[in-house]
This record gives C-alpha cells, structure tokens and sequence, in this order.
DNA sequence: TGTAGGTGACTGACCGGTCAATCGAACCGA
DNA sequence: TCGGTTCGATTGACCGGTCAGTCACCTACA
C-alpha cells in the first residue's frame, strides 16, 4: 500500500505486475470461487506466467488475505470517520455507513463478494482468522448507536453491540440478494436500499399509532 | 425417511449406518468445513468403511445436498404453518419464525452451521444450486409481513420482500455471532435473542418522542 | 555483470471416486 | 437339520486426475 515499500524505480510503461495479480484475483475469486479456481486461472487472467504469482505471494490464501485486509480497512477508517463528525446525527451516521458499504458495492461488486462470500461469512477458513477484524467493524458501529442510547434518543433495552449486528446484517443480506441476482441492481435500486435498511432499523416496520397525529415529519 | 422406503427387514440391533453417515458428516462439515475435509473422515466418523459412503450416496456433494434439504423443508413448512394461524399478530409471527429459527440452531447447532456456511451463504456453489429453496424462505416471510402491510399495521413504504430480507438477515447475522462464538450460548441468551430482532425490526431502534404521551403499551 | 523481474514445465501430495472381494442374514430344497 | 444359494451390506486398497507450490533458467536494465 505505502509508496515507499514499493521499488521506486517505476518505468513508466512498467506495469504494477503485482497489483495485476491482485485485480485478476478478485474477478477469478468472484467469478469461480476461491475453492473453485486454480492459481494458473488467476495467473492466466492477469497475462502473468504462473509462477510469478509466487513471487510476489507465497500462496493462494495470502492473496486473498491481502485483498480482505486492504479493503476492511478502508471501511473501518470510513466507519471511525463518520462517527467522528459531531453534527451529524445517528440516524445520518447509519445512513452513512450503509451508503459506503453499499456504494463500496456498486463500484467493486467483484471484490465486494469475495470479501463477504470468501471472508466475512466463511467461518471454518478465512473468517475465523480475520474475526478480529470483522468484529471491529461491528464495534465501529456499536459505538455510533451507542452515542444515540446514552443521549436517550435510541431506546436503551437493546445493547448497542446487538442493534450493530441487525444493521450490519440486514445490509449484508441485501448485498447477499445482489450477489445472488435476486436484487435488480441499478443506481436507482442502490439508493432506494441505503435509505430503507437505516428506516427499516431506526423506524421498524410497524406503523405509527394511526389515530395520534404525527410527531415528527 | 418414510419407514416403508427402507428395507422392512430391520434387525432389532441393525444400527441405520445411511443415517450414521449423514449424522457425521454434520459434524465433520461444521468442524472442519466442507472444503477442508475429506470423505474418509466422514467414513471415520460414522465408524464405516471408506466405500460405504459411496454405497448410500453419489458423491460428497450430494450428502450436503441432502442435509440442506431435509432441513430447510422443515423451516418452509414451519413458516407457512405460522402465517395459517389467523388468530396470532404479525408481530407475533415474526417472533414465532424468529424462535422456529433459532431454536433449530439451539438443538442443532452444527447442522444450523453447515447450512448457513456452507449453502445459504456460499453465493459459488451449493447457494447456487438451492437458490429457489432460499428464496422460497424470504417468500414465506414476505407473505407474513405483506399481511400486516395490507391492514395498515406495517408500513407501506418498505416492501414485504425488503422486509422480509432485513429480518431474515438480521437472525442469519445473530445466528452467525453464535457460530463465530462472538456472542455467548446459553438458553437465556437464545430467548433474549427472539424478543431482540422481533423489537429491532418491528419497533425500530429509535425510542418513541419523549415529549409525547405514550400511545400503547 | 549483478540483480530484480519474469517464465512455465515439472513434481509430489492429496483426495474423490472405483471396484473386486468378503460377509452374513434370509431363504430354500432335501 | 444342514449344505447351498442369493444378494444387499460392507470393506479398504488402489487409481487417476488435479493443482499448489518449486526451481532452474531466462531477460533486461543499471
């Protein structure tokens, strides 16, 4: 990631090999799975003789690995950073959060089911090496709730640790339904989704007593 | 299943060695996951020669296969038997699935683990293959809420399968939390876990105006 | 000419699936 | 009562394909 652990040497017309790997990986993993795949269809797909893969990674695990922890920390980042903005308030802060998972979705699909199909919900392999990891996230998130129950404006009888689970995973579901081509996907649809998890979740499904007169617009 | 399909010939003593595969394949899949074990600890497991296996079954796939749909079927026709009863409340419904669901993985938890991490959530392979069987899942669910929606009680602008997927999302993610052992297991912490994501969903996580009167409850 | 970058044939372990052989309960005919 | 026959259940050695990872070699730049 940092410049400087990378050779500076960079011709210009070098291509970053490395990097090609990488995003080869990524449509391969996503396309076929990581268990389906070979490394030759990762190294065929990145026009790289096989064992150059090897170079630069000592396996096929690694590879994966790097590409989870690169991109997880970019949303743990993204999630501390919304919860530091002191003007917004909580329900914005989950809309924001939604919004960069679901916008992380949008621009790299491929990547984003290899994390979530090969990590996040892989607990025999990959997810059990990276749980602490993929609990900060859920951490991340409880803490935003928390800010809301302590002011009294979430209600205080489910554990902020709890309310971050059901959010997290009713956006993974939804992201799950993507995946799996049960979701039309469009910008439209993606927009449409951020707002319905954060209503779902902050407001319920059920409907405000119908004969008081509405409280808030 | 039905007794008459097996042979009648049913020595007292005759141990059903097919069921004696399927039962330790749940535990050799959930213990090791279905990629990173092979056949012959299925065959070590039931106490049976390694070409048994291959005398009640076709291949490793099919007994995966065969765990998923038996007991999937049995949540299918739980849900639809909960949205029959027509003198319960959809909330009531909802929390009635939510127990039928974690119940299951209560006194099951490694046939409830395989299920969802090697099939509801392998979007590559078995996912694929079950993917009418999981949507029926959401359809039922759906069914339930659409009901509430209709009658004014839930809201008309979340859709019933938007619903139905953040609810069903929401236990898959708790359910995982138990799997991942993030959240203690305890008989408690299970019927806790009901009356959590029936209030989340439902009721939202926003706490009712506190300048207003309360209006039920 | 040293070294980082790059190649791809090869190897060896692993494992799903096969199959020829054996077992033993039930039945049969004498 | 007893050898003989049948056939599903059971065994486990073995086969053959697959594939992660190795390595000897090449190439081009500084």
């Amino acid at each position: 990631m940092a410049p400087e652990s990378r050779p500076v040497r960079a011709r210009a017309a070098a291509p970053d090999k490395r990097r090609m790997i990488l995003d080869a990986a990524v449509t391969v993993f996503a396309r076929q799975g990581f268990h389906h795949c070979r490394v030759s269809d990762v190294a065929d797909e990145a026009r790289v003789a096989y064992g150059l893969v090897y170079h630069y990674f000592d396996s096929k695990e690694q590879i994966l690995n790097e590409l989870f922890l690169e991109r997880w920390q970019i949303m743990l980042d993204a999630i501390a950073e919304i919860d530091r903005r002191q003007e917004v308030s909580v329900r914005d802060k989950l809309y924001l959060v939604a919004s960069f998972i679901i916008d992380s979705y949008r621009h790299e699909p491929d990547l984003m089911k290899v994390i979530i199909v090969e990590v996040t919900r892989a607990a025999n392999s990959f997810g059990r090496l990276h749980l602490a990891k993929i609990r900060e996230a859920y951490a991340g998130i409880a803490t935003i709730v928390e800010g809301a129950r302590s002011d009294g404006s979430f209600k205080s009888d489910i554990s902020s640790e709890f309310a971050a689970m059901c959010f997290y995973g009713a956006i993974e579901q939804v992201l799950t339904a993507w995946i799996f081509d049960l979701l039309p996907r469009s910008d439209g649809e993606y927009e449409h989704a951020k707002g319905l998890v954060v209503d779902t979740i902050c407001g319920g499904l059920e409907a405000p007593a119908a004969d008081a007169p509405a409280l808030s617009g």
